[in-house]
DNA sequence: AAATATTTTTAGGTTTGTCTAAAAATATTT
DNA sequence: AAATATTTTTAGACAAACCTAAAAATATTT
């Protein structure tokens, strides 16, 4: 039972969807994350039911079962791991290693991924802050929230993002607020939902409502 | 002019038979190289034809273009880096390296192969003693000759091997005949060409002729 | 409840890369 | 030079992964 690469991409696509919702994945889903038509989607949906890799019932949406699961998530173990490799070996941005992540997941092969993650030294967060899981598929946990959700005096670090553009990726660097920076909420401005901050090298800045919802900090 | 996998794989498998002989490359040769058939070759050539990256002439074997000839080079060079990066940062052995590497050179994306020569610290020879070509396709060059055409007598170090298989890698192991080690040849038997050798740790042995001519010696 | 809108599936087609079987071209032997 | 063998190409088919257009199912509005 071989699996290929466009196989494995809509595993992924599925297991995101469902992330966030653990309703049934739908076609018209799928197929905005895939950039595909939904007629192709429904192509797909039937061979990978075929496989037993999703349960599907017509019209009604789509689940992972175990096994879909399982490679699903092996995926997400490699991309992640291969982003850690791009931005900590070879130097690359972290707005610059979700295009060739993508390529590299794909490659097979006895041991790569554990040796890639020894190297490595076991990271449990990638560039961008997500979690990687382990060999048997356990996720890290780390308790975050939204900037947007913050109390002014609330203070923390940056931990990850919602937003993976490279054009949010770019200005956080532009703001020297990558994963790491420290920061202090000093106030929340009502007419717009506009933020001031103090980082830790102590320069204030204000962000926008939009910034602050799409970046992630552990507070404590 | 975007190029497919399967393009670049053939390729490769042109200029590799061109490299022994200067003459047109066959459909047989191909399809024995690719393992498939000379019906799929053929139409293979077509393509490659269509998009000038060889000069194909109805039942006289094919050649490449300069174009063919820059991409081929190119994707050399990226699979015996990642060899490079699979045996010195993973930890693989040089027998375990090829598959790998075979799905590895066809990740795209900018600079990638630029910082991987420079991570790897712009190696000249992959973990079988074949050279990389440079970011301008320059190949560098290393005398070397068969073990089986040395005389008694002769002194060198172990730089490269005809055979790649993995059968002869690991008896190469065990026998602790790796890239680097030192081999005298103490005499060669008339009776069957087998020669008896030292190593540089002192150790005595008898190897065939087949091995004495898949194992490339630098002499002096 | 009917009408309308949206979502999903089906039907039929295309490209890539493979195959087998048959035909055509080339090479070798007699 | 003919006959035979080998190599190569053509013809026709198939699976994977996509597409567009039309039909069917489901959801929403009136
Ligand atoms: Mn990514
Ligand atoms: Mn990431
Ligand atoms: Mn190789
Ligand atoms: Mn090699």
């Amino acid at each position: 039972m071989t699996i290929t690469q466009a196989e494995e991409n809509y595993l992924k696509a599925i297991f995101k969807i469902s992330e966030k919702s653990d309703k049934p994945a739908l076609t018209n889903a799928i197929s905005a994350v895939m950039q595909t038509t939904a007629a192709s989607v429904t192509d797909m949906l039937k061979r990978l039911a075929e496989k037993d890799l999703i349960s599907y019932e017509k019209y009604k949406g789509v689940q992972l079962t175990e096994e879909g699961n399982r490679l699903a998530t092996a995926l997400i173990r490699k991309h992640r791991l291969w982003e850690v490799f791009l931005t900590e070996k070879l130097g690359f941005a972290w707005d610059e290693v979700h295009e060739l992540a993508e390529q590299l997941e794909h490659v097979q092969g006895n041991d790569l991924v554990g040796r890639l993650d020894a190297f490595l030294g076991h990271p449990k967060f990638d560039p961008h802050g997500d979690p990687i899981p382990d060999a048997d598929g356990r996720w890290a946990y780390r308790k975050q929230s939204p900037l947007a959700t913050l109390q002014a005096g609330d203070h923390g670090v940056v931990t990850g993002v919602e937003d993976h553009s490279s054009a949010f990726l770019q200005y956080l660097d532009q703001l020297g607020l990558g994963l790491g920076a420290g920061i202090e909420l000093i106030e929340r401005f009502p007419y717009d939902q506009s933020v001031r901050i103090r980082t830790s090298d102590n320069r204030e800045m204000v962000l926008s409502e939009k910034v602050s919802q799409n970046l992630y900090i552990k507070t404590g």
